[in-house]
DNA sequence: TTTATTTGACAACACAGCATGTCACTTTAC
DNA sequence: GTAAAGTGACATGCTGTGTTGTCAAATAAA
């Protein structure tokens, strides 16, 4: 029988795995740019390995399917806007406004410069399949834990007595999705500092609140 | 040249119009059906007809394509819903927090009795096109208008006089949205009077919370 | 230099969906 | 009964996707 030998060459300076993660990554931004420009269902495999200056071989090298490389672009995009959420909170003075100011400032920044990350986080991602609602499902999840660090952080603690506060928290992620999703609707011409107001009106609003019993 | 003469005739003891429009209708039942059930992507337009009892001619006697059938469905289904939760208000006691309860108890009741109507106002909606998006923005801002008269019957203004009341309301209905979205992906296993009384909390803490000068 | 690996460009295939068209059959009007 | 409007089943053209394959050029190892 002859010996299948593996012969790992470098090429232009980089290992074989080197080479495969930098198509991957190049698929990737082209999978964010082609996505968010033209929407998930009108974007072609063939046109994002144009854009990301490939031929299809490789993509199918990275990825399974169209979804899946709209799944790791996903992942990518909102781990990434978390991260930047995190520093934002990290830079803050710790006054609690300012504290969460700084957060939905990051958050809120981050999609008025980049439209093709915020097409592709508040209108791309559902409805597209089963799999990917769930990834949507696990994203607000944990946008819900970093909120509910920021409440904490307010020192306002009367909701985590409450039952039911993951619900409530979803809540609050979803109206600052929502609102979110109305300023890029409308062109992002309300003033930033109106979008992050109105956000923030609700944070303090719902932790100052104490509740009557459900 | 020949005369093109219109001779409307009468079929099954039903006028051109009359099948037309119950042809029409039929697609209508059958697209929420199977969008509902595998989603806007996964429907083919062969289904939907197989669905309706009728073939892709008359699909396209009523509607320019699936997405123009959708637009409608959605259409259709966000008005019944505002119409269900107006009858709520109508028949509930003048009591400010009864009236709100029976407004999500009718919203929530609905998506939980039609997980379709649910899968299609909830999910498919969004990222399948601009104009498709465009509808969800309007039907949001009539939600808000039906939050607005909410909270005023609940006698609580201050949020009225605040600027940029319109993010404000845009943000509470993204949070009850966003509620019936984790409800939907977790099963429904949430009892219903949690997310009512979550929903509620959300509203009037908001109300209820006199703001600070932005 | 020689040889093997890697790459890029692109052809080829089966398959599915959308949208339109064809044709025989049914139902009504005259 | 006959002709025309209406209907239903199916065929067709086109496009895009997934997937595989070909083949020459570029690159690196021997």
């Amino acid at each position: 029988m002859t010996e299948t030998k593996l012969k790992p060459r470098r090429y232009r300076g980089a290992s074989g795995d080197q080479r495969r993660a930098e198509r991957c990554q190049q698929l990737l931004d082209a999978g964010l740019f082609v996505f968010g420009d033209i929407g998930y269902p009108a974007s072609s495999v063939r046109s994002i390995c144009a854009a990301a200056g490939l031929t299809e071989r490789y993509f199918y090298e990275s990825f399974a399917n169209k979804e899946a490389l709209l799944a790791e672009v996903y992942q990518a995009q909102t781990d990434y806007l978390k991260e930047t959420m995190l520093q934002a909170f990290a830079k803050a003075e710790r006054n609690s406004e300012a504290f969460a100011r700084a957060g939905l400032h990051a958050f809120f920044d981050t999609l008025q410069d980049k439209p093709a990350v915020a097409r592709l986080l508040l209108f791309e991602i559902l409805g597209v399949s089963d799999t990917l609602d769930q990834l949507y499902y696990e994203a607000m999840e944990e946008f819900a834990v970093l909120i509910r660090s920021l409440a904490s952080s307010l020192g306002l603690a009367d909701i985590s007595e409450r039952p039911d506060q993951d619900i409530i928290y979803a809540g609050l992620v979803g109206a600052v999705i929502q609102i979110a999703r109305r300023w890029a609707l409308t062109g992002y011409t309300a003033p930033i500092d109106s979008v992050i107001n109105s956000s923030l009106f609700l944070f303090v609003a719902t932790a100052n609140y104490a509740a009557p019993t459900a």
